[in-house]
Formats: structure tokens, C-alpha cells, sequence
DNA sequence: ACCACGCAACTTGGCAACAAGATAAGCTTG
DNA sequence: CAAGCTTATCTTGTTGCCAAGTTGCGTGGT
């Protein structure tokens, strides 16, 4: 599909909507005007706006048409910031609340077990959690921590909040994060669901360690997923 | 569309070939082998068959199938990092080729002026530069500066490879850049062509300003568009 | 005059039938 | 026997038709 057949339509239409020319819930062109517009069988005008419903831009309803979809409020996130994020969202002023997703033990990998410097025979627990931001989901955090570091994890791993604070709970008080590798993904269902987003909207995954100062011992291995179109992300000293 | 109707199949391909059970340009099944497997339409596998396509995970071939395209080797790129994107691909041994895309006078455009702290009178010029990181396109700097301060650049304009080198030689040596505000987008037609991508290939962009020490001036504003598929982004510090 | 019903003209949603390209087996012909 | 053509059967690509939901207008009865 080298030169494809939908992608001036969809230029148009994105350029449209970034700009700003529709409003809020504003109705989009039906798909036989756009076809007659560009000439083109509605068939392709269907997929370019089946694209942009996917991509978080529109919305449709049979028998009614299609609409521009409210535009969520931009967060500000620092990446570089040493806060975590729950300490940054709040101070932002912004209402967060945390649900524990649960923890299950992970069956052994090798990526993970030596992100965590443990051997086969440990056993490494995954701890999620869902930040949700103003009545909205938008960070997902993922904890590998190991049972000989935290030997009470499967006691205490429904009512994590902070892996930060349950650290410092655990006597562990002179850790450093380092925020680490930064990468794209698309959702999978699951995070579809958990994050109520449309299926091409792209993730912002950080991964990083964190790393007790005095031994240089690795406590946990944790992965936090944004959803990319709710922020926009700072590179800056604090 | 809250409830799709491909997203499971699209979920299991794609766990499938990120777990590596596909082999580079080995055939994945047929839509008909799957709608079976599925017990759905044709066409929805297909749909799912075609956003994968559209995410640059496949390609497809008319008559013989559909095959998992090689991936690219990953580039690894310090987003913290003092270094400028042309030394940090040559440091890494790297064999890096930039192409001046040329430059044009852009019309009044609120944001960018006044990013660039001038008026309205003033003349705005964009340079765009195509860099490629061993044969693949893999970034575009996009760069306004006004006229005020770089008065030759519409004879410069052509040729300039490096924008941190032009300020150095038009006599600007003391100037500092601050990485400032990433987001994602996906490419429009033309990013598309540029980069030689998929249609739904999320984009990076890193905009910044540079700022003259001395008399704190603004001297560029300046928009890297990063293909996010070619690069494992890092955060920390050198 | 006013209400109710129905029909017509829109909207998006879904799918089946057909077209086109590739490949391999089998038949025909020299 | 071998070369070349045909055909059957795979593959993906395209198109057109009909279903379903919504709205509004017009008509007919009260």
C-alpha cells in the first residue's frame, strides 16, 4: 500500500481539526459528501474516518453522523522531575486518585529477573496500579519487585499506593529512580479498556529501576504507561 | 465503536510478533485462515490485517500473502543529552547523511513569533533538514529564525546543514538550548514520504528554542520530528 | 387547527460477491 | 520426454448493495 488512496483525505480533515475549524461535537462532512468531494468510492472516505475514530480524533453515530470528539485538557508532566508522579499530579493541583489493580506473581522472565538482579528460583511479583487524573484514566504503573526483597509483598500488595512510600514503609529511606528508556506502543485491550481510549491511541512507556543507595541494591523494576494524548511531557530541570 | 470487533485478533498478532514467534518476511496466516479460526467476516479480519499494516508491523503482498516486515535496529537517543542530534548519531558510529530540504518565508503565525519574540513586521524563514541515519530517514529538524537576526539567511538558507553551526558562524557562539515540550503526533502525507513510514507510525516531536547567552536573545526556534519506531529514547544524564 | 402516523431521505454499519494477482499441478502438443 | 499452455485454487483487493438508525416532512383523520 505504497501510495494509499485515503491520505489526502485524512490530511485535510486532521489539518481541519488541528487548526480548530470544528467545534466541540461539531458534525464532520457525511462520508458520501466527502466521497463526491474528492471523488473517490465512499468505501475509502468510510476507512480514512474509521482511521481517525481510531485515533481518538472523532466519534460516530449510526444514523446521525460523525462528530469531533471533546478534546481532553493537556497535562504537564516533567519527565526529567525527580517527583513521582502522584507527587506531581497533585501539585499541579489536580485531583488523583489510585486504584490497585491487584498483584499476581509472574511466571519467570529473563528480561525481567535480571532487570531485578534476582535468580531463577526467586519469585517476582507485578504490582499494578491506575492513576486516574480529574475523573480520568491516564497513567498505568507496573511494579517488579521480588519476595527476597519484600518477603511481606503478597501481604501488602493489594493496598500499594506509592511503590515509593511502600519502599520507605519497608526501611528502605535513600533510593534513587533512575528514569530510564522511553518508548511507543499502541494498547492492547486491556489497556484499551482501563484507559477508556480509542485503539490507536499511542502509549508514552517510561521504564526505569530503582536502586537503593547504600547497598546498590535493585528494589523494583517499574514500567509507567501514558496515555500520549493526554500530556504534554517536559524535559527540563526542575 | 466501544465494542470492537477486531481488537482481539489484532491483540493476539500483535503479542505474537513482538514475542518474536514470526521470523522477519515469514508469512502470517491468510484472512480466510482466520476468519475461520475467529468464526468472523473476512473483512474484519481484514480490517484488523490492515491496521497492522497501517502501525508498520506487516506488509502485504496481492496474489501471496502478508508478511511480517523486518524490523529496524533501534537507534539509541539521550533526549536529556547536551549533545546535538548530528554528534550524537556520528558519536555512536553512526553513518549519518543531512539533507537541506530548503527553506521558505512562512506567513504570520502567532505561536511561532512569538516564540521567536518578534513582530508581526518581521520576516519569519523555515529551514527544514532531512537527517539519515544509516540509509533511513529517521528525523526532521524544522527551524524558524527571523530575519532580524540572521539577515543573510535567505542566502545561507540552502545550504545550512546544521543549525547550531550557523548561529556559530554568524557569530553567535554563547547559546544554550533548552529541550522544552515533546508530544506525539502521526505523520501527514508528506512526513510520510519523507520518512518512508506507515501511516499510523506514531512521531515524536521535540520543540525548543535557542537562546543567545549574552543578551538572552532569542536566536531559533527549532521542531525535531523523530520517526518513534527507529529510536529506544533515553533520559538521563551523559 | 392539531395530533398521529407513515413514508422518504438522509446518516453510518455490515457483508457478500466479484476482480485481480500468484502459484502449482496437469494436460496438450511438438 | 519436455516445453508451454490451461486451469484450479490459493492469496489479497474492490465494489456495490442492503440493513439499521435518525430525522423531518407531509398527509390524513379527528
Amino acid at each position: 500500500m505504497l501510495a494509499q488512496n485515503d491520505s489526502k483525505i485524512i490530511d485535510d480533515l486532521l489539518q481541519l481539526i488541528i487548526e480548530g475549524k470544528y467545534k466541540e461535537n461539531d458534525r464532520l462532512p457525511s462520508e458520501n459528501e466527502l466521497a463526491i468531494y474528492y471523488n473517490m468510492p465512499r468505501i475509502n472516505v468510510r476507512n480514512a474516518l474509521l482511521k481517525l475514530e481510531d485515533m481518538g480524533y472523532i466519534y460516530s453515530k449510526q444514523g446521525k453522523g460523525r462528530f469531533l470528539k471533546p478534546k481532553k485538557h493537556q497535562l504537564e508532566l516533567n519527565l526529567t522531575g525527580s517527583k513521582s508522579f502522584t507527587e506531581a499530579m497533585k501539585h499541579a493541583g489536580h485531583d488523583l486518585e489510585t486504584q490497585n489493580l491487584g498483584y499476581v506473581k509472574v511466571p519467570y522472565d529473563e528480561k525481567i529477573y535480571s532487570k531485578l538482579q534476582v535468580g531463577q528460583d526467586d519469585e517476582v511479583i507485578k504490582i499494578s496500579r491506575l492513576h486516574i487524573v480529574d475523573s480520568q484514566p491516564t497513567a498505568l504503573h507496573i511494579s517488579y519487585v521480588s519476595k527476597s526483597v519484600f518477603p511481606r509483598i503478597e501481604r501488602d500488595g493489594d493496598n500499594i499506593q506509592s511503590m515509593f512510600s511502600y519502599y520507605a514503609d519497608q526501611g528502605y529511606t535513600d533510593f534513587s529512580s533512575n528514569k530510564g528508556c522511553v518508548s511507543i506502543s499502541f494498547p492492547t485491550s486491556v489497556e484499551r479498556a482501563l484507559f477508556e481510549c480509542a485503539a490507536l491511541v499511542p502509549l508514552l512507556v517510561v521504564e526505569s529501576d530503582c536502586i537503593e543507595a547504600n547497598q546498590n541494591r535493585v528494589l523494583g523494576y517499574t514500567k509507567i504507561i501514558y496515555r500520549s494524548d493526554l500530556f504534554t511531557y517536559v524535559i527540563a530541570e526542575d
